[in-house]
DNA sequence: ACCTGAACACCGTTCAAGT
DNA sequence: ACCTGAACACCGTTCAAGT
């Protein structure tokens, strides 16, 4: 024991986030914990805080790792011949479809909050940042006043998250992925008339 | 010690919720346990279970509270003069309003889930519904398809509710409640007109 | 330098025992 | 009948001590 040198500080730190992760998609966030983690990699509970500085570093790896398969996942569904309505609508099919099959993952990405004294870290934002744009560049396409586009941007996707989270958090009376892509489609085709108009 | 009487069941059912509400007001959701509450209300922790089924339990009945104060809120300060787009605009102020002073126990609303496999209780439920009812009458007013009002009233709820959830933890780039207020005018004012046509 | 594991101050939950 | 509080199986976090 002690010394043991069997993996390098980085891949140390890598089998905790997917190891984390992993916990997370099994049990929920509340069934996760850090001496789950190091339980199931073999080190123990003192290495966790060797590596990360407290249990919301911990949490706050593993959902960036989360928000990286999301854009992943809707970079990579996204059909380039949709255009306008059509593409949005698209959009929001492939987050209702992500949170849906990763719901644990994607649950905890809102069921965990930074205490309200503190704020996000930079590298975080960053990557909510790098989501964001992705919706940007789709609706700065058929914009006509191209400096309200991001208002537009924040207010569908934020729209899309809302009836996502209301919808699989049984807030909304709503069953069932189809039934929420009702919702989305109203929300994108009113809106987006409404813009028009 | 021991049978001491000094309340009935259900007032200390009452002492429970509102002191743990309390918790969460100061200290957020997170610095808030079963153990805190039984400190401050004079009680042992195993009356708690005695009065209640479990932490799920006492946590819904506070969040209901919390509902039931939103409810309320709203209510007082919308003004029957306003018509359509303008009543909801109000609502929308109403919602960003409270979420805004009562941050903490507004959050605790989300950041609680209850685990997947179970259902939300229908007492619980039906707090949720009557909410809703509010949103759901003042759009009936002017949508001519009486059968799809409640459709939109699910659509703009939700819509609110996402723009400002994203907003207050800071996930949108934008500060202060006035711009939140102008993504959620933008979204009524489009979403309306969008239907109007 | 790397890693351990005991120690501390917390949790939610149960239930035999006291009045 | 009402309430207690010890007991259990967990937490996150720290840090002296081992190799």
């Amino acid at each position: 024991m002690a010394r043991r040198n069997d993996h390098t500080k980085e891949e140390i730190r890598e089998m905790i986030v997917s190891s984390g992760l992993n916990l997370i998609k099994n049990s929920g966030f509340s069934g996760f914990s850090t001496r789950q983690i190091a339980k199931e990699i073999g080190y123990t509970i003192g290495t966790l805080y060797n590596v990360f500085d407290n249990y919301d570093d911990i949490v706050l790896h593993i959902n960036a790792t989360t928000l990286d398969d999301m854009g992943k996942f809707i970079e990579e569904g996204l059909n380039p011949k949709l255009k306008n309505a059509n593409a949005i609508k698209q959009l929001a099919k492939l987050y209702i479809d992500f949170a849906h099959k990763n719901r644990n993952s994607w649950s905890a990405l809102f069921e965990y909050n930074i205490p309200p004294e503190s704020d996000l870290p930079e590298w975080y934002n960053q990557r909510i940042e790098k989501l964001f744009s992705i919706v940007e560049s789709l609706l700065s396409e058929f914009i006509n006043k191209k400096s309200e586009a991001l208002k537009h941007a924040k207010v569908i996707w934020a729209s899309i998250h809302g009836i996502c989270v209301l919808s699989l958090t049984q807030k909304l009376n709503v069953a069932g992925t189809a039934s929420v892509e009702i919702l989305t489609d109203s929300l994108i085709e009113n809106y987006l008339r409404g813009l028009e108009k």
